[in-house]
DNA sequence: CTGTTAGCGCCTTCAT
DNA sequence: ATGAAGGCGCTAACAG
């Protein structure tokens, strides 16, 4: 039925072994040999069988990228970028096996059981390596989890990569790790590397109210992410401290709206945001998506922007660049960290010092912000 | 070293096969002995080694998504909505072999090259199914290989789903295919399922213009996608024929300037057809992205929109209600489509009468088209 | 309902 | 540089 190694073998009248050689080629075959076989493997039009393989060699060539929401550019940016520093150019004469490895991404929709399911697929096909991108979900038992699975992953010698997410989620944290030090990292790791890239979340997003305050803005909305991302809590705590320094920290409570990562959350929190303070001046979304739907919202009531209000949001996503106003948001380097995250996961790299990389973000100020009436 | 099987077998006083079909749940296993199985696959913490059992199973429970570029949404729509047709939720205690399929995407990049190696992974991989989304590349060569390879596929007992492509790739085509059939449906075919879901990018794109010419446009420059692409054709051909009969077929030629389905090129592309055509009053974009681009280049040659120039894209994705002005476009239901696409790679829809249905494409008229001036 | 027996297709020491 | 042989961990008939 399927044709075989052995099939291969007969036809070009060598071992099994020898066609396994040649397609691996990690070792030594006379060319001749090497031509014989090749032929017979495009004769018969042979697929290696992955399972087999894999079950064999006790490893497989797969890179699993976990991304919390597919749809959403975000992580579509991070995603593709660590890919093509992974499947990189493939060698001549697909269906060989070739030293490539192959990136696939798995979409969990932020939900943890499927995290959890996903990473459990990736360490039954014995993954090469993992990286998760995007905020991690804060509850203690889920982390806890998470942990446990990354360490199993990487003590089976897969790499872990973490982009733009905290590396608290770690077997050992950093609060209980050695200092500046992974576990993947320790002695007895072997081949293991762990190592995490954050963006600077919270520093962001001070920036950008601190932008908000210095012109003048005193009463500031902020629509918040789903409550249990660590994305959300930092760049809230971002907010809250230049808020704080200002000395409006109380007020910031009764101005936060959390909602999803989405257009409807930012439209629907910003309603909810001008009925609780009619007089606002300022809008920050927690994204540049919530940021577009907030701009309806108050499009719709009547306030135009940023003379009545002014909005901002995060990541500068390539379309906030091209609204009109142009958002003022603030940028970071999505496409490179996920081109890192992918070298660091093909061993490419060396991982930072310590293991953690904080990746910087860089406030971008355009029209959608400008001084308050008055 | 790693916990197999059989050890969960012996700490659980049962054969390895009863744990085997505990595991699977496709068999009858007492009650009490499943429990105590359950409590020694905790108690080790044992991970089911895919390869293994997909080797000896001869199938896996992998669905491969192929999408051409995952950081654009009209992908990550698609496959986010087709995957969550397939992840499912799954069942409690991870970690367990369980029923569920798992969606994977593999990102082609737009390279037909990674497109057949995806193939081949998941060919090797021994795939469930296969969805393939998006334009695909019309070069003969590849379309036969890609042709071939889904053959394979769908004869080695894995689903293969069309959506938002053309049949056109498959074995045999429509042209050589019975009458409203596909070749994965014909006997012989086995449980096999071959289904297309086809975007109306030709009607679409042609209902478009004929928007723009009944508002009295007639300068109308054309921001087509890549070249070799099914989806660029077709709706540059919706737009030649609203041209053609508006008796401005022959000016299309001149007015169409091709490139990446990004914004950097509906940016450049409309700075050479305002080089082409200072006089021009409208602009269609290959897509809504692009559209974005080219609403920047009119903006920076200080041409207001749509007074001056009226802007379409096509695709309507999120972001597009919310530009100012919103923008005219086309709607794809990308994520009825991307799901129905899940249904349909999990057998739990029944495929199409003759395997091929056409999604409609729903022109959106907004504020970014308006009647030319004067 | 459960145990026994064979492989699934490949990789990998060992020899040669 | 190549062949021979064993086993990777699991599932799928068979018996019972």
């Amino acid at each position: 039925m399927t044709v075989t190694l052995a099939d291969v073998a007969a036809r070009a009248q060598v071992s099994p072994a020898t066609v396994s050689r040649v397609l691996n080629g990690n070792y030594p075959v006379a060319a001749a040999t090497r031509e014989r076989v090749l032929r017979a493997v495009d004769d018969l039009d042979y697929v290696l069988n992955g399972p087999a393989s894999s079950l064999a060699a006790a490893t497989s060539d797969l890179v699993g990228i976990l991304v919390n929401d597919i749809a959403d550019p975000f992580f579509g940016i991070m995603a593709g970028a660590a890919q093509s520093q992974i499947g990189g150019s493939e060698a001549p004469g697909a269906g060989r096996a070739g030293g490539e490895k192959l990136a696939i991404v798995c979409n969990t929709g932020g939900s943890p059981e499927r995290e959890l399911t996903y990473l459990t697929l990736l360490q039954r096909q014995r993954a090469a390596a993992v990286i998760l991108t995007g905020g991690a979900i804060e509850d203690p038992d889920h982390s806890a989890a998470v942990a446990a699975k990354l360490a199993k992953l990487a003590d089976g010698g897969a790499r872990v990569v973490l982009c733009g997410r905290p590396p608290l989620a770690l077997p050992g944290g950093l609060a209980e790790g050695l200092p500046g030090t992974l576990p993947g990292a320790l002695p007895g790791g072997g081949d293991a590397v762990v190592a995490a890239l954050t963006f600077d979340n919270r520093g962001g997003a001070r920036r950008l109210t601190e932008h908000l305050l210095e012109l003048g803005h005193r009463r500031i909305g902020y629509v918040a992410g789903p409550v249990e991302r660590t994305t959300t809590r930092h760049r809230l705590e971002g907010h809250q401290e230049a808020m704080g320094a200002a000395g409006l920290g109380d007020a910031v409570e009764h101005l936060t709206v959390h909602g999803p990562y989405d257009r409807r959350s930012g439209y629907d929190a910003t309603l909810e945001l001008l009925r609780r303070e009619p007089e606002l001046t300022a809008v920050v979304a927690a994204n540049d998506t919530v940021a577009l739907g907030a701009c309806a919202a108050l499009r719709e009531r009547g306030r135009s922007i940023p003379d009545d209000v002014s909005v901002a949001g995060f990541d500068d996503l390539p379309f906030s660049a091209d609204t009109m106003p142009a958002l003022t948001t603030v940028r970071l380097p999505l496409y490179e960290a996920g081109a890192r995250a992918g070298r660091l996961a093909m061993g490419r790299e060396a991982a930072p010092p310590g293991g953690i990389a904080s990746v910087p973000a860089e406030l971008m100020v355009r029209g959608s912000t400008a001084a308050p009436r008055g």
